[in-house]
DNA sequence: GCCGACCAAACAAGCGTTTGTTTTGTCGAC
DNA sequence: GTCGACAAAACAAACGCTTGTTTGGTCGGC
């Protein structure tokens, strides 16, 4: 399908290195038929983006909905956030990646994709705000660390090392006082 | 200075998206004549990344070098890692970024660039080694989540708020078991 | 016979880079 | 001190190529 192809591209190459010539080989038709199915390469973008946000967001609401204990539902969160971020022919690398560029007024249609990804965010912050954490503590970099400390995995994950299930729960092993 | 406008340039809009005629207007010189300078728009950016590497590497090597407790020595260097990448006009942030893509063969001179980026994080590999802490704990695990939440801070650091000092001393009390 | 999907071919703009020429600066000989 | 020689640095203009996109036509299924 073509959505998909874009997002294994776009996920694996990014946007910029991705060209609609690309995109149409793997797909198996010329440049210009793109455009009979979206106006313009941010908008196929936006479409691949908006499909990524929601299936990460499905994923981890189910994976933490099986679990009750706090600290059980997050781990269980995790390891969806990192399946479907480094396990192949995902959806989520598209998104995850341009976040980095995206502080710096990188892509045109930075608002719109601003949003998607805050929505997203928000359940962590309910994730971790259950947390039975020692008083003091800051959750907002509790958050935002485990998410960039998951979302940096793309740099280093290899499919023989650890599974994403064994990276959330060290890294969560890290943060937990017990 | 050529060099230090095109890290700004490379840092704050990456390496795709910075041309050879933004570099040069920049430094108020035409495009063609960037080529007395540097044999190619790659050539000019290993430079720039090798002196980021080079500057960041000191500044780390530095601050740890003042201290000589083992969680003192870690938060000096991560102070001075996130200082050097998030302190404005920095080499670092275009050492840091493309980081990401690097593990998908974005960019032509790739191994050139690992091998300095594997040299400097071997000091956080000393730093976390020498650690007290308790049995079990996968170090490398600790070690790659603590740079992954450094080095994505990035994508959610605003002047405004906590400075560099501050996220790195939170950052550390969250993974400190005491 | 109509409409969506595709092809074929081109468009303008931007890219990294090359070329030939001119300016600018340096330095030793007179 | 001034001059000519030489090199570094910059200009001016173009190269071939790739980019996102547009246009006009073709064809098969409802």
């Amino acid at each position: 399908m073509l959505v998909n192809e874009a997002a294994r591209l776009f996920g694996s190459k990014g946007y910029r290195n991705t060209s609609m010539r690309d995109i149409a080989a793997s797909v198996g038709i010329l440049p210009g038929s793109l455009y009979h199915h979206f106006p313009s390469k941010e908008a196929l973008f936006v479409e691949v983006y908006a499909q990524g946000v929601s299936q990460i967001g499905q994923a981890v609401n189910d994976a933490a909905a099986r679990h009750t204990e706090p600290w059980a539902r997050l781990e269980a969160a995790c390891t969806a956030h990192l399946q479907t971020l480094l396990v192949k022919d995902s959806f989520a690398a598209a998104v995850i990646q341009p976040l980095l560029h995206l502080s710096i007024a990188d892509l045109p249609m930075r608002a719109e994709l601003v949003e998607l990804r805050d929505r997203y965010e928000e359940v962590f912050e309910q994730l971790v705000g259950a947390l039975p954490l020692r008083p003091g503590t800051d959750r907002r970099a509790f958050r935002l660390g485990l998410l960039g400390a998951m979302n940096w995995s793309l740099a280093w994950y290899r499919p023989g090392g650890d599974t994403p299930a064994t990276i959330a729960r060290k890294l969560l092993s890290l943060l937990r006082h017990d």
